[in-house]
RNA sequence: GGGGGUAUAGCUCAGUUGGAUAGAGCAACGGCCUUCUAAGCCGUGGGUCGAGGGUUCGAAUCCUUCUACCCCCGCCA
């Protein structure tokens, strides 16, 4: 729609510009907007404002002249200039009604696009290590990282997920070592528990699990317990694969799935790691001071070089994550889109500078980031701390437990991504009315409630039957609906663009509240039935968007509350 | 000290990429269930959009200088 009117914009202007009226010189880009105020119409342009200046008139009188020079078309019905010289357009009837037709012949796929065209998209989002459950924190990254998922396929993009981890640095030994502690007896609070140990007494279950010779199977390894408490690798072994389990039962209740688990360590196993400085020397960007190899990657916009290769030997951790992206690069991912904790932002600008420094044709933007901020966990009115160390912190599967997945995920992705957000157990407990997934869910199950009522009472309808009374809508109420309907499809290509599902979380509320409002003001199941047909065809075509873009958030959409 | 984030109603947050009179929810107050689910609706009150300067027809939004809070700044990941 937004086209059809540029393009009625254009020929006004080319109109004006043969008549002398405009210099022929101007070639703005024409803006049509929607408008907040229904007197303002449906859509309006500032083309006149922005105008106004290069011919050399004022911006309502300019606004006048384009308004009398635009074409006839049957989808206008009038125009208006108004405030300091927009141009309102009041669309026709017909043309605001034919969403619903539209909804309900694209039903699922209404709001779909083909932006993405195929195009291969990483999303690579939770990425914890194998050292305990998840946390709040990895679940707002699940929350969002799925989402954003879910945004893309349905842009057209070709989407894989992505899981990075470590099962064998520092912090694997330190869990072999907690493990094998918890094996010999021994707690957090013995003379002998390992230095930096992990305390938390999830410890203690994979401990027994492992003596108990249970047999273990994560999403990508299978492993049964040796059940002796001195074979150190035995327990690693077996530690990660129980760890990576309960993460895997963790995002399964949280309906979170990845197509590739990808190691740390098998960069070193497939030499990609050796590959990557060898490409980095070998361009030049390296030097060698106090015995260890740097990167100069402050010739890439970093504010301090940064250590490959320690004095001892060993790689920081700064180069895997050079050769992981290299490979995510090779694998052919128009955009890999790294979805982590803020507390990890200094790792942008070191991951792209390593990437330019392999002068492989990366771009420079390459690849996007989305961070989220902090989660704070509240319990009676006081935070509580997030320590894995500590083993105090709240975890995923006690939210889900505790408040249910879908409130879970709509409050962990309804804000954007740069807001700290306070998760207050409390309140999320109470059953309260707070938890605005509940007002979407049940503007879906009203309108599921209202066919129900139809069938009861031996009334029947069909979409043909609505779709042919749409003239039948002209109420106010319906007009807003109408209007929040259409635009749905920008609200998804907007948030899978710019990497927002929290923007439709937002749309689904306004919807929602129109919906409530007009349900309250007008009676769906008239007794004049054209009229009653009319209105079922609009509020199936509600209950449709909503399923849309809960499915979008992973929220689920019940047909009763 | 450097980098990033945030600052909008009493509280939690939106704000359609620079548009017209800045919006919801919660909290407060007042109304609406003999009529399709009251997890709902309607109404009232509530704001120097952190502060100053700049850019222009027009700024919560862009630039700049401050202030406050959070995160990061390791040859840890």
């Amino acid at each position: 729609m937004k086209q059809e009117l540029s393009a009625l914009i254009q020929q006004a202007l080319d109109a004006l510009k043969a008549q002398g009226v405009l210099p022929a010189d101007i070639s703005p880009t024409i803006q049509i907007d929607r408008t907040r105020d229904p007197s303002h119409g449906d859509l309006a342009s500032n083309v006149a404002l922005t105008l106004a200046k290069a011919a050399g008139k004022n911006p309502r009188e300019l606004a006048a002249l384009i308004c009398q020079a635009l074409p006839e078309a049957t989808f206008v019905k009038s125009t208006d200039v108004a405030g300091p010289g927009f141009i309102n357009f009041f669309l026709s009837e017909a043309s605001s009604q034919a969403v619903v037709q539209r909804i309900l012949e694209q039903g699922e796929r209404f709001g779909c696009s083909d932006e993405g065209k195929g195009r291969k998209v990483q999303v690579e989002f939770v990425s914890a290590n194998p050292t305990g459950p998840l946390h709040v924190g990895h679940g707002r990254g699940a929350a969002v990282g799925d989402s954003l998922c879910r945004l893309l396929a349905a842009t057209g993009w070709d989407v894989s997920s992505e899981f990075y981890y470590n099962d064998a640095g520092a912090q694997i030994s330190n869990l072999a070592l907690s493990v094998q502690a918890r094996c010999k007896g021994l707690g957090p609070d013995d003379a002998s528990w390992p230095e930096d140990g992990y305390r938390g007494d999830y410890i203690k279950d994979v401990a027994s699990a492992y003596m108990a010779g249970e047999k273990i199977d994560a999403e990508d390894r299978h492993v049964t317990g040796a059940a002796d408490a001195d074979d150190l690798d035995a327990i690693r072994d077996f530690s990660v694969a129980y760890l990576r389990r309960e993460q895997d039962l963790d995002l399964k209740a949280f309906d979170v799935h990845f197509d590739v688990y990808f190691l740390e360590s098998s960069l070193y196993e497939s030499g990609a790691v050796e590959q990557t400085v060898d490409t980095l020397i070998a361009n030049g960007h390296t030097f060698e001071q106090e015995g260890a190899l740097w990167l100069r990657t402050t010739d890439f916009g970093d504010d301090k070089d940064r250590v490959m290769r320690k004095r001892e030997g060993g790689y920081t951790y700064f180069l895997p994550d050079v050769a992981y992206h290299q490979n995510k690069w090779q694998r052919g991912f128009a955009r890999v889109i790294n979805e982590q904790g803020a507390d990890h932002h200094s790792t942008v600008t070191r991951v792209r500078a390593g990437l330019q420094a392999l002068d492989a044709g990366i771009p420079e933007g390459w690849p996007e980031y989305v961070l989220h901020q902090m989660v704070m966990v509240m319990r009676s009115g006081q935070e509580v701390k997030l320590s894995k160390r500590a083993g105090s912190y709240v975890t995923l599967r006690d939210l889900i437990d505790e408040v249910g997945r879908d409130a879970t995920r709509y409050f962990l992705v309804a804000r954007g991504p740069g807001s700290q957000i306070t998760f207050d157990i409390d309140l999320a407990l109470s059953q309260s009315n707070d938890n605005p997934v509940y007002y979407i869910q049940y503007a879906h199950a009203r309108v599921c409630s209202v066919l129900r009522k139809l069938e009861e009472a031996g009334g029947q309808w069909q979409a043909a039957d609505g779709l042919a009374q749409l003239d039948r809508l002209g109420e106010e109420h319906e007009a807003a609906l109408l209007k929040q309907l259409d635009k749905y499809p920008e609200v998804v290509a907007n948030a899978a663009r710019n990497s927002e599902p929290h923007t439709v979380a937002t749309y689904l509320r306004e919807l929602a509240g129109d919906f409530h409002t007009y349900y309250n003001a007008h009676k769906v199941l008239e007794d004049d039935t054209a009229l009653r047909d009319a209105r079922l065809a609009l509020s199936v075509a509600v209950k449709q968007v909503i399923a849309n873009g809960l499915a979008l958030l992973g929220v689920s959409a019940p047909e009763s509350m």
